[in-house]
Parts: C-alpha cells; sequence; structure tokens
DNA sequence: TACCATAATATGGCCTACCAAAATCATCTA
DNA sequence: TAGATGATTTTGGTAGGCCATATTATGGTA
C-alpha cells in the first residue's frame, strides 16, 4: 500500500512519447516555423535521414500531417508543404471566429468571476510579451488565452478544431502580431471580451470576440496581398 | 490541341485512388456502418487480414483515423474504435450549429433564389426518402442539403469540419432520424431554413438552421441517456 | 485449495530491405 | 536541334523480423 502510495507519487510522469510523436512534433514544428516553407517537398528519405527514423515513422507522421492540412499530397509526386491561398486563411479565420465568439458568450453567461480572472492573467502575459518584443511568447500567450475561454467552459472539442486551423495559419499570426499597432490593439480588444464576460454580457462578449478576430483576419489579408496596413 | 480535348475526353477515370485511400475508406465506413463497434480493438495484423495490405497500410489508415476523431489510440494497449461520450456528443452538435447558422445566414445574404431552389430540392429529396422508410437516403439527402448550404456561398473549409466531427455522432444521427415525428419535423425545420433564405433574411436563417440543429441534438441527448438500444 | 512465480502468447512500436511504377533528368543520335 | 533512349529519383506498397510490454496460461508450492 504504502509502496503503491509512493509509487503513485514518484512515478516519473512519463507519458512515454512514442517515437513517432516525437517525429510529428518536430516536423510540425519545422514547417510551422518555417524550416520547411509551404510548396517544398517532403521527400521520405530526406527525413528519415534528417529526423532519424525509419520510413515508417515518416509516413505516419506525413498522413497525420496531411489530415491535419499542414501537408497536401501530390498523386505520384509525394508530400508537399501544404500552401494556404488566400480564401482558405479568410475561411479558417471566420471560424475561429464563430467558435471562440460562441465561447466567449459561454463564459459570459457562467457568471463566474474566476474565468474572467484567469484570462486577465494571461492578457497580462500577452502584454508583457509584447513588451519584451517577445513574439514567440505572445503568440504561446494568445493561444493560452483562447484555450482558457474554451476548457473554462468545458468545450475541449471546439478548443480541438480552433487549435487544428490555427496550426494552418500560424505564419500569418505570426505577421499579424507584427504590425503596426497590434501591441496595443489587440490586447485592447482582448480586454473587451473578458469586460464583457465579467459583466456577464454575452452578447457583449460574442461581439468582441468577433471584432478581435475579424482585425485580424483583415491584416491577415493585408499582409497576404503586399501591402502592410498603415492602421 | 484537338488530341488535348480528346485526350482529357478520354482519359480513363484515374482508380489512382491509392490502396491506402481505398483501405482508409473502408476501414472508415466499417466503423461508421457499425461493423465494427465503439470499443473494439483494431488489431494491427487482424485488419491486414482482412484487408489484405500489409502493416504500413494498416499503420497509416489507423493513424488518420486516429486524426479523425474515430479512433482513439490507448497507450500500451493499442487502437479502439473511439467512444462517443455524452458531453462530446453535445459539443459537437454545439459546434454544427453555431457552422451550419453561419453558411445559413451567408446564404441568405446572398440574396440568389438559386441557392434555396438547390435547398428546396435535396429537401424534397429527404421527404421522398421517408417516405420511402430509406434511411439511408434521409442521411444521405440530409448531408446534401447541408453540403449545399456551404459550397453555395463557397465555406469548403467549414464544411470540411463540419463533415469531420458529423461522421463521429453517425450513428447517433441514425437514430435521431427515427424517433417519432421527425419526419415531419425535420424536414419542416429544414424548410425554415430555406424560407428565410428565399426571404433574405439572414438572422432568421441562422436562427432557423441553428433551432434544427438544437433539436436533433436535444434527440440525441435523450436518445443516449434515456432507453438504451439493445446493442 | 489458494496463491504466487514463471513461461507463453499477443501485440504494438520500430526497423531494414526489397520491388514496381511513375516522374525526372541526362544523354546520345538522326 | 528534336526526339528517342536510358539512368536516377522517388513514391506506393510489400515482407518479414526484432524488441518491449502486457496479458494469459501454467504449474509448482505453501
Amino acid at each position: 500500500m504504502n509502496d503503491d502510495a509512493q509509487g503513485a507519487a514518484i512515478r516519473v510522469e512519463r507519458p512515454t512519447k512514442t517515437l513517432r510523436e516525437l517525429a510529428l512534433d518536430k516536423v510540425r514544428e519545422a514547417i510551422i516555423n518555417g524550416y520547411f516553407r509551404p510548396g517544398d517537398r517532403l521527400v521520405e528519405r530526406d527525413l528519415c535521414a534528417q529526423l532519424g527514423v525509419s520510413r515508417t515513422i515518416v509516413r505516419e507522421v506525413l498522413r497525420h500531417l496531411e489530415s491535419e492540412g499542414l501537408v497536401a499530397n501530390l498523386p505520384n509526386k509525394g508530400p508537399i508543404v501544404a500552401q494556404l491561398n488566400h480564401d482558405e486563411a479568410k475561411q479558417i479565420y471566420e471560424i475561429r471566429a464563430a467558435l471562440e465568439g460562441m465561447a466567449a458568450r459561454l463564459c459570459a453567461e457562467q457568471n463566474n468571476p474566476a474565468i474572467a480572472d484567469a484570462l486577465n492573467k494571461s492578457l497580462e502575459d500577452i502584454r508583457h510579451s509584447y513588451r519584451e518584443k517577445d513574439m514567440a511568447g505572445v503568440l504561446a500567450h494568445t493561444s493560452s488565452f483562447y484555450q482558457t475561454l474554451f476548457s473554462m467552459v468545458d468545450r475541449h472539442v471546439a478548443w480541438g478544431v480552433v487549435n487544428l486551423l490555427t496550426v494552418r495559419i500560424n505564419h500569418l499570426r505570426s505577421m499579424t502580431i507584427k504590425t503596426q499597432n497590434r501591441d496595443v490593439q489587440g490586447p485592447a480588444q482582448m480586454a473587451r471580451i473578458v469586460d464583457a464576460i465579467r459583466r456577464g454580457d454575452g452578447d457583449g462578449a460574442y461581439q468582441a470576440a468577433m471584432d478581435h478576430v475579424t482585425s485580424a483576419s483583415a491584416i491577415a489579408q493585408a499582409v497576404l496581398s503586399g501591402r502592410q496596413p498603415i492602421d
């Protein structure tokens, strides 16, 4: 008993990430951070060499990323890094708007101050990262802001969908947050979400969340079509 | 030119579905139609034998279905058919409500009578299938109704999300459509969506689409919690 | 008989090696 | 210089094997 209890307490929290999962993370990361660029071919055997794993693993990883939408498969030519076109990006932002709006409304309807508090915490982290010019931190904490939004009302499925879609527009995100004034406007818009939630104002929270994504989408569109917005 | 045109016209309908894709469809189908039941173990080597393909393929297929949410992987035990719990089903219906509502609103805002016409066509097919007690047909045409809803406003990404989620609740859908009165209520609710779209009433279309899914969700919850069907 | 240690068995995770077909590239000839 | 020919690369797919772990018999002992 004692043994069991101690064993459980001591047990090294090893979710034994399998080699496949490690490889998956590595490749996904490589695509997200731009090591592999959109359109690049992903040659199986090259990946084997680079990752130091067998083709079995590489193939499973490629399949997985394919169903995530990060990799596209040309018939008889093989996998390439998926290219995100304009219109698709817009659609992804639109879906996020709908789902994040929904989650924000649900949060507001909970009338639980702890939610607004938790969100404010993330928001502070975001502001801090902006001040430090730590753009990776901004992205991470923004992600965690939204994760809180969904998990506080137990919407992990919706969070999964948002997360899945988000990786596909990740490079856009990293560009939008770098635009002029986004360090002020972004957090301000998110603060409006939190305020509405604290007031228990469902419609307001919904609208504020929609607005935030919509404005990010607009910036992304501008970035995609070349010119930087002055805003 | 002539050559090219003829070539394109004659070109044998590429059966280039790779073996992998065929296997994927087979297994997905087998899960959806209940050949494999939730909780069933999916033993790799058995699947190899049943599908007549190599383990490589089977593993890729399992990975793919895993990321679709149809298959779950227990650490150190291997893949099983995912089990859908109550709460998750509710979340899936909720997401569908948000996205289908969004699509319905967009359709209404197009003010294009062709959209309502196309939807009515699907609706007629649904009613016909109900009269014939062809439940598979009801599901198929309902699917096509929603596909129209999304594709008419070029929202294929959202349609993809809805589709992905829908396969996970497929067995629930086939139960909800069999409940008392659903043959009348379902089509009636969908007709309200179409009417609102025809009127160009965005809010009405949004609300009608939400209502339809919400009522399906309520029935599904009843089915899940109430009388458990004798599996 | 109850129970525990041990050996089989089953299975996932991972690897190497191989083959065929298609695409691509280089080369050589008419 | 255009076109045929051949070599190379790469994917799609197969076969089979190794190892670690988990389950299940199995059998022996108290």
